[in-house]
Parts: C-alpha cells; structure tokens; sequence
RNA sequence: GUGGCUGUAGCUCACCAGGUAGAGCACCGGAUUGUGGCUCCGGAGGUAGCGGGUUCGAGACCCGUCAGCCACCCCA
C-alpha cells in the first residue's frame, strides 16, 4: 500500500494551529476595514509574463523560483510567488486605478526554494495596496496599518521597522554606473554571488551578508548622494510621520528589496525570533507599475505581511489561542440521548455564540465525562436518566470548583443567557 | 541551487562491540454497574522514512533516495 505526504514544501494547517489563523485573520480584517480598506480575491495563476515583467527578468523570484507550467493551450502559466502583480493587473483591468483605491487580499503564494523554518513553497501573504496618492502620508498610513496590526496581535515589541528610501529609477540608474565603477575595482574582494551581480543586479550586493564584501561597501558611493531633493524632503516628511505617530524605525540605507518594481520608500518588519528568516512584512512604494501594466500613470504603494512567520513568531512569544466548547452534552441512554435532540437544536439557534459539543458513540458516563473534561468544555450539560424522567437536567462545572445543579430542563434558556453575560464580562 | 546535521510507537527520546526494540507522555479498559481532573492496575500500538549493499545476522556500518532542521542564497 502505498503512503502519500504533501509534497516538499507544502504543509497542512492543522486543527490545532487553526485557531491561531481564524484570529489573525480576523485581526487583519478589522484593522483594515478601520482604515477604509477594502478586500479583493484574486486568481492563484497569471501568466508567466505578468510576474517577469514586474519582479523583474533578472531577480531570484523570476530566474528560479517560479512554479511555471504550460496549460492546455501551451500557454505559460505561473502559479503567483506573490500579489502585487496580480493585483495591479487586476485593477488596471477593471479600471480601479481612476480615484484612490485602498485594497488588500489574502491567500496563498508559491515560491520554488528549499524550505526551512519560515520558508516554505506554498506560504500564505496578506497583501495591502493603495492607489493613487503619490504623497508620503500614503506610505506612513500603510506603516501605522502593520503596526496596529502588530499591537493588535501581541507582536508589537518583537518586531522592528526597517527604512530606506531608494529613490526613482533614474536615480537609481545614476546611482548604479557609479556603483559598478567603484566595485569593479575591487571585483576580486567581493563573494562569488556579488560578483555574479555586479552586472545583473549590482543594487542588490548592499545586502550581501559576506564580511568582505560589506567591508567593501563602506567605501562604496551612497545611494542617498543621488536621489533629487525633491525625493529627499518626501522621505524626511515621511520619517516626521512615523514620529507623530510615535513608530519607531531603523534607517537602513542599504536595504534595497528583491523585486524591481519598488521605488523611493521601502520598508521591512523584522524580528530576531526566527532564524535566518528574520522579514515577517516587506513593502514599499511601486509608482510606476500600473502604467507598465499600461494603465494611467498612477502612483501606488503597498506591502505584504508572512503569515506563516507571523504565525510562528507568535508561537515564539508563547501566544496561544483556544477556542473549547462551552457545553459538553452527555447523555444516560438512547432515550435521553433522543429527549436531547429537540432541546438542544433549539438551544443552538438562540445562542449561536456558544458552542454546544455533543458526545457521540454513546459510552459509560465516566467515559462521556472524561471525553467532557478533555474537550476544554466548560460545562457538562448531563441527560440522564432521572433527569429525563422529572424533567430536569444537570449541569457540572468542569473549570471550576463548583457544585454541580440539577435545574428544570425549562430554565436552561436562563442558565445560558446567564453564562453569555458573565463570560462576555470576563 | 550549495554545504552541514537528523529521520526508532501519535509526541519526546533511549537501548545496542551489529544478534530482528524500550521508557515517559498521549491513547483504550478496569479499580469506581450515573460523573472528568489525582492515584493504582492492565492493554493496545513500531517489518526502526524508503530502497539497495556489506554480514551467518543491520534500526545500528556503507551507498542511494525521500523528508525535516540549520546555514548560505533569497525573501513573506
């Protein structure tokens, strides 16, 4: 017989971490929709041109890490490695891009790597994108968005924000001539990788994490000596935002970011909870996007968070979520377990927010009770047989040390409403 | 894609000069024929990731493969 797992680097979200994402879900949606955002779902597969053009032809994403097939028709088709594009696409598409537009989505991404803790090739994003305002309040709105996010989670000391502004591409053009000249002279100092880069993608070398290599660097040209004044005034008004709203930020002159599209501000959470894959939210500005995507020239901004990592960095700081019944519904016999079913059906449609777990498969009471007590139940909801017979029922606390109460069957109703309010006061 | 480490019961791990496996927790049952959590007793559960090789004999050694972990790389 054979066995199947998930492939290699697909993993099952299991009952017991469920939970966790139903209430970051949940957090991601109010946070968002206080801000006025608004959600969008969004095809799982474009075409493989849509993300080349975007990420970038020559950027690792794009170069090896694309889930790429050709369908039916021999069309090349790429499972997304991430949202923007997509989202672009569609907003140009459908013509969204005409007033400012707030959006976000969430879902599933795929990225052919090696995985590792916090990497994985199918991985979750939750992506926020703003079109339309050019104007560093856009950027500081989308940094006070994370950081609510990160309050409202738990998270909010173990994560740091990282800064830069990279300019526009002419900048950077500029900015790269001058950088490949002064490297070149000293190519042979430089790890195997940035050597690589020096004519694919030379921006990319400031991150390296090779000792020589930074040693290099620090003689290297900045970027900042060539960004226009006009750039450099929006980024210290932003930095003034982020001040008034009292988020505190690391400037990081040499983070650059690995997708193309970015330009002036980019940013990124980090946390030192999680290995080598220290980034649970990256983002920043793309202004030129849309119209490459042949929209209306529309400035946009935008980022994504990791919820994987966000998940495990939340696991790191011991924050769990549980979510047990609150009734456990055992019953003596055939007969009570028959009695039950009318009560408890009606008891289910007047209070929807509590949970009623019934035990099933039958089974001595001490089983049912040992059942009861590890479900997390609060209560046991007891049918036995006296109690069917008089018209009563019982009701044991399981959490608490507390006498157990035989109650008419009829004040149930009273009992529960009862419950609600003391465990919504709680 | 590169390098390193690991892979024994559901989980965490052990034993062993190479002689076909054991503990704790979890699970099931009983002590308690209407009551959980504590305790005691009992039980079930593994062809030692998979395939091949060396050997009289391998979970232990070797090779391959798959998977996980760590780092590089990269990003979420």
């Amino acid at each position: 017989m054979t066995t199947y797992r998930a492939i290699r680097g697909m993993v099952d979200i299991l009952p017991e971490e469920t939970p966790l994402w139903q209430s970051m879900e949940t957090a991601a949606l109010e946070v968002l929709s206080s801000y006025g955002y608004s959600e969008m779902r969004l095809p799982i597969i474009e075409s493989t041109d849509l993300f080349a053009r975007s990420i970038g032809e020559v950027t690792d994403i794009v170069e090896k890490e694309m889930y790429t097939f050709a369908d039916r028709n021999d069309d090349s088709m790429t499972l997304r490695p991430e949202g923007t594009a997509g989202c672009v696409r569609a907003v140009v598409q459908h013509n969204l891009a005409v007033t400012p537009q707030r959006l976000w989505y969430m879902g599933p991404m795929f990225r052919y790597e090696r995985p590792q803790k916090g990497r994985q090739r199918q991985f979750h994003q939750l992506g926020v994108e703003a079109f339309g305002v050019a104007t560093p309040d856009q950027d500081a709105e989308l940094i006070a968005i994370c950081r609510q996010l990160w309050r409202r989670l738990g998270v909010d000391d173990a994560l740091q924000l990282e800064i830069n502004n990279i300019g526009s591409a002419d900048d950077r053009a500029r900015y790269r001539d001058a950088l490949v000249a002064y490297l070149s002279q000293h190519r042979n100092q430089l790890d195997a990788d940035s050597q690589r880069r020096l004519e694919s993608n030379p921006l990319r070398i400031l991150d390296s994490k090779s000792p020589d290599t930074q040693a290099v660097l620090d003689g290297a040209p900045g970027l900042q000596d060539y960004l226009d004044d006009t750039t450099q005034s929006e980024f210290q008004v932003l930095l003034g935002y982020l001040d008034a709203l009292g988020v505190r930020y690391v400037l990081n002159p040499r983070l650059v970011r690995g997708l193309d599209y970015y330009n002036k501000t980019v940013f990124e959470w980090t946390t030192e909870h999680l290995g080598a894959q220290s980034t649970v939210c990256g983002g920043g500005r793309y202004d030129s996007l849309v119209e490459t995507f042949g929209g209306k020239a529309t400035p946009a901004a935008g980022f994504a968070v990791g919820l994987e990592r966000l998940t495990l960095l939340m696991q790191a700081l011991d924050i769990t979520v549980s979510t047990p019944a609150d009734l456990y519904v055992i019953t003596a016999d055939e007969n009570a377990y028959q009695h039950s079913l009318p009560r408890l059906d009606a008891l289910r449609r007047q209070f929807p927010d509590i949970d009623i777990v019934q035990h099933l498969g039958g089974g001595s009471f001490k089983s049912q009770f040992k059942r009861a007590d590890k479900s997390g139940a609060a209560w046991a909801l007891v049918y036995g047989e006296a109690e069917v017979a008089a018209g009563q029922v019982t009701l044991k606390p399981l959490r608490a040390e507390a006498e157990q109460q035989t109650i008419p069957d009829a004040e149930l109703e009273a009992f529960l409403a009862g419950y609600l309010a003391t465990a919504q006061s709680a």
